[in-house]
DNA sequence: TCCGCGACTTGCACCTACGGGA
DNA sequence: TCCCGTAGGTGCAAGTCGCGGA
């Protein structure tokens, strides 16, 4: 689709309408499932197809404003913007010919990530001292281009000198030294991470050789009040004690003695949460706490909490920072930051005991008896062949009705459970509504249920549940993320999956493996007469128990740790300073693949386009796919008619990614990569891969070659958290918490823009529209008679009779005045929320802020603008990210 | 080098409780 | 008090990527 151009200047910060950005390329909508959704009804096991989803009025990736779908216009950068725009057209650095990458130059001087995060919120914020000290990245203006995203780089060559002054500025703030290159350092940490004392091979070892008399939980409830003999702590001379083993110590390590934990635990969080200072920045609340002493804010106390645990993180590692600092002789960033290397490798020791419950099952399928009609006539199911009809009925309202293959894959299943001889024969002559009905029933039952009831329901269920909830993790209390076992189904593929409508069989204890400490008890068998298929006790990886996944027997599910606790805290930091290291060298990578772009060698080519569109695009990387699952694909596996040219220099993306999610995106790209993508094309048919000399292993290969521990996957969180940063560092002003809420938000979207997060449109969407219109109108005609009155009253009149006849008050010109701006204050309020709620409709901001934008950059954000993180996290963000609370206000990404 | 397995992250939809407005 | 809209929690599908064995 051809790029749009009009005269409206560029307004970064006039968010109620970012469609003024500079738009390069464009996002089409064509959603095609949106009809469906309408005539779907609440249903507890429904699911939304999600296929032919369109993209939102977007700006393109990498912070690109895209033109929309409806029409709307707004400038398009020149060719010869095209220059900056993936800051690949710059004249390659000396690199030479190949496609290896020149190394940023080390700073030994900066002070490090690590003595930045001694800061907690629970001291007073020490003034910026050395932090600024550290090398300036804005050293070299082209240093400054290639931090940003591709999209800031365009956006910016279209602005005046003071948005890159700004930029530049900000940048000179970033001075950490985290920009000290990985390169230099990695060897060296990269020892750290490998020592091997801490290893037990015995947890390696075959099944066979596990202790039979430790097979399954059956019986085994006696082990369960034996004290642990492990050690609350793991010692500090273990090389894996950069974990967050020594963390918290005030739980005792008893694993006998979860639930007695978990109670006194919780009281523990009960009252800290009584305490309300919510509404106080951070930044203020450091600044209290440091003057006064007061300890009474509840989030202060959860950041309390958090930090311990992020002391007890980086306490270890600080210390284990010290002597590799000593033993290396340099202060360099990354010996410290690489604190976080030794747990992310494969193999390496994640934890020193674990105690858990073991997993909770769904309960045993209770017949109705409503008889389904065959023919219209009643028919007799066992409870077996009953329970997957209810399965297929309730679903009756869903988008997979609509779909044969959903019903084919029913049928075949069902039909194993029915025989050969069933009077069943065929699903076209069932007739499922009575148990339809039935179910409406117990749904309508279950709504009209009083309060009372519901959390009485609700409390039976926690106390069910509650000791399952909890694991300790080396001593330390952590929370399960899905401990319930999932209840059989009828399979959702998204999509157009081939296996959808499959029988989701019930998992029982003999399918499950547990994982779980050596000397913890195994957890006993909730059903009796059953027992576990297997117990490991394997320290090397993080799941709690496993089974094979009943629709593909290839593939598993496991059961992890919450989000918020500590193994998974400290893998998000890694994820997030991995994605920083990239800074750092993403000047040379864009040199190199920009050199490559003419390759003859037509695998380097590849490899250099595909890094391209990786970079520019924030595309996945694209594995390969069984025909056993839906037709999506990635970058490494577009196909030749997933990519159209539209001369002179553009590309139209058209295909379906993950989750069968629409990407598409019509983009500028320079001239050199316009023609590779022609010579990829050629001879090729519509259905060939683009990429035929390619996949994501080479690539990811290739990338390591570039930067330790560099994938595909890096690049995305680089550009959404460098978008993030920028967007935030220029756009906020002075102002209100809500005014920089909006500035954030609009960050967030950009961001959620470039990864095409979309959300299906809701329901009720058009309908709420409607509404709001409504309520303009009628606030419009309200200000218009309030216009009349005032003329009036001015002039000394009485106002005239209202629209409904009755006489009004005789007010003063004043008070209509103040009337009339509230009438007008509401209206743009109004009209301000339904620009956001349209702009947002197709949108979703949760999954970049979940795993994509380090929380560091927004908590600095909100410390700087003393804005109150809660305004930004929810609880549940606010215990993922406890990592990241103690960051410096000063923190650059 | 390829391939499949295994472990983990990412991502969207559904459900429900809660809060604000009528 | 009820209704409506939504944020947050949950469920589970669908990705990514490292590793080890053939």
């Amino acid at each position: 689709m051809a790029v749009e151009t009009s005269d409206k200047p560029n307004l970064p910060h006039d968010f109620d309408d970012d469609d003024d950005a500079p738009i390069i390329y464009k996002r089409i909508s064509s959603k095609k499932n949106q009809t469906h959704s309408e005539a779907r009804k609440s249903n507890s096991h429904i699911h939304d197809g999600q296929s032919y989803r369109q993209a939102p009025n977007a700006p393109s990736s990498n912070g690109q404003t895209s033109s929309l779908q409806k029409g709307n216009t707004a400038p398009s950068l020149k060719p010869s913007a095209m220059k900056p725009s993936v800051g690949i057209s710059r004249t390659p650095n000396s690199v030479g010919n190949t496609s290896s990458v020149k190394l940023p130059v080390a700073n030994s001087k900066s002070p490090s990530l690590g003595d930045k995060q001694k800061m907690s919120v629970d001291v007073k914020v020490e003034p910026k001292s050395t932090e600024h000290s550290g090398k300036n990245f804005c050293e070299d203006s082209e240093d400054d281009e290639d931090d940003k995203p591709l999209s800031f780089r365009l956006k910016n060559s279209n602005h005046d000198n003071k948005v890159t002054s700004v930029v530049k500025k900000s940048y000179e703030d970033s001075d950490d030294d985290d920009d000290v290159p990985l390169a230099k350092k990695l060897p060296r940490n990269l020892n750290l991470g490998t020592t091997s004392n801490n290893h037990e091979d015995s947890d390696k070892k075959p099944i066979s050789k596990i202790q039979k008399d430790r097979q399954n939980g059956s019986g085994m409830s006696n082990k369960q009040d034996r004290p642990s003999p492990l050690p609350a702590k793991r010692p500090l001379d273990n090389s894996n004690s950069l974990q967050p083993s020594v963390k918290k110590p005030k739980v005792s390590a008893s694993d006998a003695s979860i639930k007695t934990e978990l109670v006194s635990e919780k009281r523990e969080l009960k009252t800290e949460d009584d305490d309300d200072d919510d509404h106080i920045p951070i930044s203020q609340r450091i600044k209290k706490q440091g003057m006064t002493g007061d300890k009474s804010s509840s989030t202060k106390k959860v950041l309390q909490k958090v930090t311990k645990v992020n002391k007890s993180i980086s306490k270890p590692f600080k210390k284990q920072t010290k002597k590799i600092v000593k033993k290396s002789g340099s202060g360099s960033e990354y010996s410290k930051s690489s604190k976080l290397l030794p747990s992310s490798g494969d193999g390496q020791k994640k934890w020193t005991t674990l105690v858990h419950n073991g997993v909770i099952f769904p309960p045993p399928y209770q017949q109705h008896g409503v008889k389904m009609l065959y023919k219209g006539r009643p028919v007799d199911l066992t409870p077996e062949q009953e329970e997957v009809a209810t399965m297929y009925a309730v679903m009756r309202d869903t988008e997979y009705m609509q779909k044969d293959k959903f019903k084919d894959n029913f049928w075949n299943d069902w039909r194993k459970l029915l025989g050969r001889n069933h009077v069943i024969q065929n699903l076209k002559d069932c007739d499922f509504t009575p148990i339809y009905d039935w179910y409406q029933g117990v749904k309508d039952k279950k709504k009209q249920m009083t309060t009372e009831e519901k959390k009485i329901l609700k409390e039976e269920k926690m106390k069910q549940e509650e000791k399952y909830m909890w694991a300790m993790v080396d001593g330390v209390k952590e929370k399960v993320g899905n401990f319930r076992v999932e209840p059989p189904g009828l399979f959702r593929g998204r999509g157009e999956h081939p296996k959808m409508g499959k029988l989701k069989k019930r998992i029982h204890p003999g399918d499950i493996t547990i994982n779980i400490g050596k000397d913890a008890p195994i957890p006993e068998c909730p059903i009796p007469g059953e027992r576990w298929k297997e117990i490991r006790h394997d320290n090397t990886v993080t799941w709690l128990a496993y089974w094979s996944d009943p629709i593909n027997p290839k593939l598993f599910k496991y059961v992890f740790l919450a989000a918020s606790s500590s193994l998974k805290g400290q893998s998000d930091k890694e994820k997030y300073e991995k994605a920083r290291m990239l800074k750092d060298y993403i000047e040379n990578i864009r040199s190199a693949y920009t050199k490559d772009f003419t390759n003859k060698d037509i695998t380097k080519l590849q490899i250099a386009v595909a890094t391209y569109l990786i970079d520019k695009l924030a595309l996945r990387a694209g594995n390969e796919k069984d025909d056993d699952e839906a037709d999506t694909v990635g970058c490494c596996t577009l196909k030749v008619e997933n990519v159209t040219r539209e001369p002179p220099n553009k590309l139209k993306f058209n295909f379906l990614g993950k989750d069968s999610i629409k990407y598409e995106n019509t983009v500028e790209v320079e001239l050199p990569v316009y023609n590779a993508i022609l010579k990829l094309q050629k001879d090729k048919r519509p259905g060939d891969d683009l990429f035929d000399k390619l996949d994501t292993s080479k690539l990811n290969a290739h990338l390591k070659e570039l930067m330790p521990g560099l994938t595909a996957k890096v690049f995305r969180t680089f550009n959404a958290s460098i978008t993030l940063d920028n967007m935030l560092n220029q756009e906020t002003k002075d102002g209100d918490v809500g005014e920089k809420i909006v500035v954030y938000q609009h960050a967030n979207k950009q961001v959620a823009i470039i990864c095409n997060h979309q959300r299906s449109v809701s329901k009720s969407h058009d309908a709420q529209m409607s509404k709001l219109t409504e309520k303009i109108d009628e606030l419009q005609a309200v200000l218009k008679e309030l216009k009349t009155d005032l003329d009036r009253a001015r002039k000394g009149k009485p106002p005239l009779k209202s629209s409904d006849g009755k006489t009004k008050k005789n007010l003063t010109p004043e008070v209509l005045e103040k009337k009339m701006s509230q009438t007008n204050a509401k209206i743009e309020k109004m009209q301000r929320d339904m620009k956001t709620k349209e702009d947002l409709k197709t949108v979703a901001l949760g999954t970049s802020k979940i795993n994509y934008l380090d929380p560091r950059i927004t908590v600095a954000w909100c410390k700087r603008h003393e804005v109150p993180i809660e305004k930004i996290f929810n609880k549940s963000l606010l215990a993922k990210f406890c990592w990241a609370m103690d960051v410096d206000p000063d923190f650059r990404f």
